[in-house]
DNA sequence: AAATTAAGATTACACACGTAATCATATTGT
DNA sequence: ACAATATGATTACGTGTGTAATCTTAATTT
């Protein structure tokens, strides 16, 4: 199952708090983006089309909630970034980062930390 | 400029060597694919349309060449992912992986590797 | 009760994409 | 010289995507 650019987003809305209405969600990207309330019931429909929303009937409206979470999304397609790109690791894209002066003393800071993290867990 | 992904296939093979030609190209993919050379010629095609190939003439072959390189890609299909999903950070997504115990022993050697080399640079 | 509104369902339509086949033409083999 | 071949160009065609408009029907307003 594949989600496009524009589903994505309205995913992250009905992340930001489920279960909601189309009318939330169309709210909440009010600010994002200038959709018209009929592209985003459009894509609530392919969303659940494709499973990646479920819903439960409100009388006649529907309470849409994600199928999955966001952090299985993320996980996910980075996944699959890494694979296509840097071997399926992770280390070699910090590197490409790295090489590229794209990452901050905060950046390293927070993967020390998490390497301790990491080490206190695992050994 | 945007990229699908059967002709990211494409690139990957222009990057093995360039320039080269379309035969080149069919039979680089004809490991990894099964697509006919009329595919790969139609995607040869769009990649120059779009600016993502060049090419010299050789008579009346075409000697295809990237106008930009596989790191450079790299980083900006990363920083896509890290901005849409990542708070456009790199350690929110080492810290995804690590939660969900997908971080080898390696991987951490690897970034601690890349840590002191950061540091030896930068401070 | 009739008219307006609002929800989801269905339809629309241009452009991208995957996956080729056909066309035009230059080169090569016989 | 003519036929077969190889190269890039053009055309094809079903499916996905962005971006809605229209349709159907239930609820609400007057």
């Amino acid at each position: 199952m594949e989600i496009s650019k524009a589903e994505f987003e309205v995913m992250n809305a009905v992340w930001q708090g489920a279960p909601c209405t189309a009318a939330d969600v169309v709210a909440r990207l009010d600010n994002q983006t200038d959709w018209h309330e009929k592209t985003v019931k459009t894509l609530l429909n392919r969303l659940v089309k494709k499973g990646a929303l479920g819903f439960d009937k409100d009388g006649r409206r529907y309470l849409y909630k994600p199928l999955f979470g966001r952090d299985e999304y993320r996980i996910k397609e980075s996944t699959s970034l890494l694979n296509r790109l840097f071997d399926g690791r992770v280390s070699p894209l910090v590197s490409a980062f790295a090489s590229r002066k794209q990452l901050s003393q905060q950046d390293i800071e927070e993967l020390k930390d998490l390497i301790k993290q990491w080490e206190q867990t695992n050994d």
